[in-house]
DNA sequence: GTGCTTAGTTATCGAACGATAATTTGAGCC
DNA sequence: GGCTCAAATTATCGTTCGATAACTAAGCAC
């Protein structure tokens, strides 16, 4: 018994390392199954009993509220902000590398089905975030076209957030596809990037030079 | 008593009309409140108690399988195959007046969350749905691109359908963003397709002819 | 109006749910 | 090696779930 190959020894954790183990089996529990799922599932699968989670987490909506936390704001990457402003890169190329590690990050199965999952629920946590995307990112994006292209740095215009968002959503829509519902991808993630950035510049170009009548 | 308002009188509905009216009010409550919500509440948003849907529905899950078939196959629009193929209209007009018409249904709020929901439960349905899309919408919108500019009428590639599942996802994510988020668009859907469509044309235009070196 | 048929009801079953209380186990320290 | 206290367990409560059976009510043909 000494021996016991099953139980080999383990060293004891201490709480809040249990507890972050426990989340983290929580977040890819609940983006396969579904928030509606049981707290008597999730044990099974953390291979305790049910009551335990209630050791480390106050109630099961409290256990949901973590896992949405971890996910969208830890995950956030703060050098992504830094990526996007370094002048010292051509913006194509600049955009391409950006979308590459976005990406990374949010193209995983966790991330996307546990995204859809909240806004399903309605709650804030999806506003929230199309809000951060849009000021992080989408308006960053714009205003380092035109400076780029030598235009006047007045505040962005609805259409070209616009445009952005569709040029975003394209690129979004390939990780919906492939990750949710399963589609094994016919072009390379970077083919569906570079494509799309220069759709984005392309239709900015087109815009600028329209709207400049 | 005789002139209760309340029960005006009611006639007797036809089995199958009151099946069928069954059958949307779960659509509406499905769409809202989750396939895991119960047949309870179904009942009380119909007036009617929970046992008499099993009068009408064998089971919880054919009563889905039942609302699933009639929104993704009922509301699919036969109209929208001769809509892309009338070369009397130009393309450019063509896909712009396809693209309203495909969103006037797509841009539910019951349409799109069950789409959702359904892709989160993972089952067949919303691969057999990206199936169509790809062979019934954006392969002939390639098809007639291909014939508007002599191009030859060859098997569509790769990244030609990527190209359009690009410009199709950054649509679909903006209904996804006003009518699943509730983000209130800053841009009317006139603008957002007219601009999607210009993109689409003018990464094909890009496509063909770098393609042609 | 009487009787048949079917829509709709009440009552209830067994299982699964979130959560709490009481009890047992075991790792770390002296 | 025995003590301690947190970790983890067993047992259980009240509620809600999908589904079935038995009963009631009301429309329609005659």
């Amino acid at each position: 018994m000494t021996d016991d190959v099953t139980t080999p020894k383990r060293k004891r954790m201490s709480s809040e390392e249990r507890r972050e183990e426990f989340l983290q089996k929580a977040i890819e529990f609940f983006a396969e199954e579904g928030f509606s799922s049981s707290t008597r599932e999730l044990a099974k699968r953390l291979d305790v009993t049910q009551p335990l989670l209630y050791r480390y987490f106050a109630s099961k909506d409290e256990l949901i509220a973590e896992v949405y936390e971890t996910v969208y704001v830890r995950r956030w990457n703060s050098d992504w902000d830094t990526m996007l402003a370094d002048r010292s890169v051509p913006l194509k190329e600049r955009l391409e590398t950006f979308y590459a590690a976005y990406t990374d990050v949010v193209f995983q199965r966790d991330w996307m089905r546990i995204f859809l999952f909240a806004g399903l629920k309605g709650g804030a946590i999806n506003r929230k975030y199309i809000d951060r995307v849009r000021t992080r990112i989408l308006e960053p994006i714009l205003r380092e076209y035109r400076h780029t292209k030598g235009l006047g740095a007045d505040e962005i215009t609805d259409p070209e957030v616009e445009l952005a968002w569709s040029i975003h959503g394209g690129i979004y829509y390939h990780g919906v596809r492939t990750v949710i519902y399963g589609q094994e991808p016919t072009m390379s993630l970077t083919f569906v990037i570079e494509s799309s950035v220069d759709s984005l510049i392309a239709g900015l170009d087109r815009f600028h030079r329209e709207g400049a009548s």
